[in-house]
DNA sequence: TGTACGATGAATGTGCCA
DNA sequence: TGGCACATTCATCGTACA
């Protein structure tokens, strides 16, 4: 198999752990970190006399013995933390570099490899360590992790944890809290509180962590800004196209376009793309809009390029000149969609095309009643009967597959409408339910395989892409029909399901380059997104839509906006491509 | 425990007409 | 231009059942 997957995300980070975590780099000195995470007394082992003596031999100067036993007692466990963190504290800059580099857990599993632990252990100063947890922070010292680090993770996930563990766990501390996302569901304004309460972290160097926190600065000030901008309830609504077609699509007459006005900061490599529905709650998409970069959205009704409506709002800053369609072109209509069907569609259903493919289907029930309805009515049902059979049959889907017999999409018709290869979301441990949950989730591939056509010339050698809220791999199925090469896609996406889709269809489809899956947009580290970019030399392309939940008509009950739990996540794909967009330009 | 089913409106935009 | 009727909408939640 050509691809990795890296389970990331691995360390489950629980309030109190975070706040743990995040003091070790709050303390506002060692003395205080040291303090904060000895060892409690229940784990000390004390030994009387021969503890100085062991220190000693172990290679500690004997006023810092003296000086850790006194201020310790004979607490074994505390008198090594003293003695490591007297250590530390003489260690001249120069040798930060080995910890400070941002790259350090993949510097630490390289030194894991070359460097095994059996060669470590047969070193003498090793074995004259008494306790095994002695043994495991010298191991992690030895590897150039600070004392008080080591304590930490062994405090927090016990001392059987492997070696591996403990550095992954001591590499998310350093930059978890870093990129805010350990602060999980609390609100902007709780994280913003804590970063201030944080002053930044401690372990990075000093150059690493200029750039990083000026760049977390900035984006917390933009931020703080765009949310303080006065309402203007006259501007702030964004008017929709009609017809929507966006800044032009196949077959239509090309609309009056304004100058389409990319900043510069937002110009050019990496390119993004990010869609959510077009008729969200007033105000949503001023607010989108205004933190991407001011960028007008392109509102499309993908019924101009498939057989079934889609009203999508899209702000890229791709190219707009010289767009192609996917070939073969799509059907355009229910009866070349579905043609099986079209001898039972009786003429007053004038329907030409479907509405919206959503999460959910009409029920039995009610196919049953518009059975019953029709039958009674004869060959001409009555006026009042032929309108509530159409509201129903345009609010729910539904097409004719028999007799006076309507029935709801089959998920495999959804698949094809939504320009998926057949059974796409087909087995492998799905059900139907969740086959229609993610493809009412799903980008209607023709369409964005439309906007995204541009990036065929500008890269013809391949593509490096970052697909946020991947679902089913829409963005990575239009790409790869628009015959674009994919080198590398990270993806992150909370879905089991859908990971397992987008991971099949890969395999399925012989992919050359690595598909890299991420689970939680929250837990996307700088450090982590750095890694794969030094990798991938970068991204081409930063590709997703957010959550639409709180956003979409047919949420009855938490139809709240961008302040809804789920839509919310909009908030972490802007930190996301600011993030990447800022390191990237340092590069 | 997982899956399928069915009941649950409101927000927003559009089109028409006075 | 305002008012009205109408159309549309990447959903959520509780319950039944295997």
């Amino acid at each position: 198999m050509d691809s990795s997957s890296i389970e990331s995300n691995s360390i489950e980070w629980n309030t109190e752990d975070e706040l743990d975590v995040d003091n070790i780099s709050s303390s506002s000195s060692h003395q205080d970190q040291i303090a904060d995470f000895a060892p409690s007394s229940s784990s000390c082992n004390c030994r009387g006399s021969n503890t100085i003596h062991q220190f000693l031999q172990m290679g500690f100067s004997k006023e810092m013995v003296i000086k850790a036993v006194k201020e310790n007692g004979q607490n074994e466990g505390a008198v090594l933390d003293a003695l490591l963190a007297y250590k530390t504290f003489e260690e001249s800059p120069e040798d930060e570099h080995v910890l400070d580099d941002p790259c350090h857990a993949e510097l630490a599993s390289n030194v894991l490899d070359v460097y095994p632990d059996k060669e470590i252990c047969e070193n003498e100063e090793f074995k004259n360590l008494s306790t095994e947890k002695d043994r495991t922070v010298s191991l992690l010292v030895e590897m150039g992790y600070q004392a008080e680090e080591a304590l930490a993770a062994i405090d927090r996930c016990s001392l059987d944890t492997p070696i591996a563990e403990l550095v992954e766990f001591i590499s998310a501390a350093q930059f978890a809290y870093h990129t805010d996302a350990q602060l999980g569901e609390l609100s902007y304004d709780n994280k913003i509180h804590q970063h201030q309460k944080l002053n930044g972290p401690v372990y990075m160097s000093k150059k690493k962590r200029k750039f990083y926190d000026n760049e977390m600065r900035k984006l917390q000030k933009q931020r703080k800004y765009l949310e303080k901008q006065p309402m203007d309830h006259d501007n702030e609504i964004v008017h929709l196209p009609n017809p929507m077609v966006g800044f032009g699509v196949p077959n239509q007459p090309s609309p009056v376009l304004f100058q389409r006005r990319i900043p510069d900061e937002a110009e050019g490599r990496p390119y993004f793309y990010f869609e959510n529905v077009a008729l969200a709650p007033k105000g949503v998409w001023h607010t989108m809009s205004r933190f991407l970069y001011y960028i007008d959205p392109e509102f499309v009704d993908s019924k101009f390029f498939c057989a079934a409506a889609r009203k999508r709002g899209y702000i890229h800053n791709l190219p707009i000149e010289n767009r192609s369609q996917l070939l073969p072109t799509p059907p355009s209509t229910i009866h070349e969609a579905l043609p099986h069907t079209k001898q039972y569609w009786p003429s007053w259903d004038k329907r030409m095309q479907l509405n919206c493919i959503l999460t959910c289907i009409g029920s039995a029930k009610l196919t049953d009643r518009i059975k019953k309805a029709v039958e009674k009515s004869g060959d001409e049902p009555l006026p009042g009967v032929k309108k509530y059979v159409i509201q129903q049959c345009k609010k729910w889907n539904l097409i004719w597959v028999g007799k006076n017999k309507v029935a709801p999409l089959e998920p495999h018709e959804m698949e094809m409408l939504m320009g998926f290869p057949p059974n796409h979301t087909r087995g492998g441990g799905i059900s139907r339910t969740e086959q229609y949950t993610v493809l009412g989730n799903a980008f209607q591939v023709d369409t964005v395989a439309y906007h995204l056509s541009v990036l065929k010339r500008m890269f013809p050698d391949g593509i490096s892409v970052l697909s946020l809220f991947s679902g089913i791999g829409g963005a990575e199925v239009a790409l790869h029909r628009l015959g674009i090469p994919l080198r590398n896609v990270v993806s992150v996406e909370i879905s089991e399901t859908c990971r397992k889709i987008l991971q099949s269809w890969w395999d399925e489809t012989n992919q050359q380059g690595k598909l890299i899956h991420f689970h939680d947009i929250r837990m996307v580290t700088a450090h982590e997104l750095e890694k794969c970019m030094s990798t991938f030399g970068g991204f081409d392309l930063i590709i997703g839509g957010s959550p639409c939940n709180n956003l979409a008509g047919g949420n009855r009950s938490t139809r709240n906006g961008l302040e809804g739990s789920k839509s919310c996540l909009f908030f972490e794909y802007y930190r996301i491509i600011e993030l990447v967009r800022s390191m990237m330009r340092h590069r």
